[in-house]
DNA sequence: TTGATTAACGCAACTAAGTTGCATTAAATT
DNA sequence: AATTTAATGCAACTTAGTTGCGTTAATCAA
């Protein structure tokens, strides 16, 4: 079950995630988040929005798992088949604004796709 | 720096990958390994052997990370575009063997990619 | 074959991400 | 205002992976 009730630990995840296509972990979030939330809410808040369609999790490096805004997903329909981008200098990770077309084998039933590049960001490009 | 020394530690985990593409975590190696060996060792290991170019790793669910044989690298050169699958059933992990053209933007310098499918095997759908 | 060197190892203690149980707080509803 | 229960905070826990350090064993040279 997704999120039932209006509180300030939701509405600072969202105003935290804005509208860009940065993607935040647990960490992050709780670092950017003014007013002082428990570590166990922001998961657990994370947890029914993802329920809800409003935010999309995958597992960036160092097996952390990152957040992003949705934004052609509903709770009952989930695309994500753009490919995160994680740089390996700042470590900032985002969503990418293109779909990759992935043909997968006609023996295996596909259900979710996680694509992730790292590499050197246009800040930190060398 | 990479494996040194032929130890049985180094035998038994290449002996439990054999030659199939399956994907194993540290703990599923630990399992399999007939020998009583530390964990520590399992990971250290791991480590060697992909800095070698002999296996390469990725992160699968639940925020795991997974090692599988290479069969086109070396220690200079890593090619890793071909998916990985995980059944979200039975929980096994392999590579696919086909490539995926991945289109990166211009502006990025892309350095690796990790394509994760998940759904339901060959074995586990209903 | 023996002795020296040091990579590989085992162990214990640690870190960091994420989870669980339970008592408390505060939205929403009556 | 009273009631209901979703959301919260806290402490304790789990699990993956790491680190420091003393010991063992693979390799190599005498």
């Amino acid at each position: 079950m997704g999120v039932q009730r209006k509180t300030k630990t939701g509405e600072q995840i969202l105003a935290a995630f804005g509208d860009s296509k940065e993607a935040l972990s647990a960490k992050m979030l709780l670092s950017r988040i003014e007013q002082r939330v428990n570590k166990t809410t922001v998961y657990r808040m994370l947890d029914k929005l993802e329920d809800d369609g409003v935010v999309h999790s995958f597992s960036g490096d160092g097996n952390v798992k990152y957040y992003a805004r949705c934004h052609a997903c509903s709770d009952t329909m989930h695309l994500h088949s753009h490919p995160h981008f994680q740089c390996v200098s700042c470590d900032k990770v985002r969503c990418l604004d293109f779909e990759v077309p992935l043909t997968t084998p006609l023996n295996l039933q596909v259900t979710e796709s996680q694509i992730l590049l790292k590499g050197h960001c246009e800040h930190c490009s060398s």
